[in-house]
DNA sequence: AGTGTATATAACCTGACGGTTATATAAGGT
DNA sequence: ACCTTATATAACCGTCAGGTTATATACACT
């Protein structure tokens, strides 16, 4: 499953916005998602990690979950593409607008 | 369907990718995906204007699709909490190489 | 060795998504 | 008025994503 799949679900975006603040064990985030059962979850990491979004590391028989953060510039990079396009039109606005100022001065 | 989910689809990107260099009329959108058929096309043009990432205006008898930057915002908000964390990352790995450098001298 | 704890996998179900064909809507041209 | 063009909607279908329960795996503890 491709970044942007994997990032398009709310329950994993929540998952990763928790990895952002540091690594988790996976019970951690069963333990945060109480509405959603254990192998829903891990199964969500799994989507994650083939995604490349997260890493595991053994430690005991927890697994540790860590954000990998490299995964998330090919999302970045798309919408790069587009920032040029939408910083433009904002600025056309705003001197839309101050222009409208003027005028009603 | 929010702008995550409208986005995660290969063939919606490549709507906007073709967007974001000029409007068009839906007829052109339908002709630049001839594996698909006109209604498909339709609604993946449905699922972008709930989304807020295009504007219709009607001319004739044609719907003139435009891009609109404001929706996009929404995600890079979203990926901007995660860049701080790269880029950290990114530079402690940069320190570790030019490390390794010096001991390699 | 046996039990408990942590996590993943298997098998299954349901709903939604992306596709199709057929049809409706609406504006233009003749 | 009628036909054509442009686009959207309706109705339907197969696939897959996200959920479930039940079970396997694997390590730790006593």
């Amino acid at each position: 499953m491709d970044t942007f799949t994997a990032v398009a679900d709310p329950t994993r975006r929540a998952m990763l916005d928790l990895l952002v603040k540091g690594e988790r064990p996976a019970g951690d985030l069963v333990a945060a998602f109480p509405a959603i059962s254990q192998p829903a979850v891990s199964k969500h990491l799994r989507v994650l990690r083939n995604a490349g979004l997260v890493s595991v590391r053994v430690h005991a028989q927890q697994r540790i979950y860590s954000l990998q953060p490299k995964a998330l510039t090919e999302l970045d990079a798309w919408i790069a593409k587009y920032k040029v396009f939408w910083s433009e039109r904002l600025d056309a606005l705003e001197r839309h607008l101050s222009k409208k100022e003027e005028i009603e001065k």
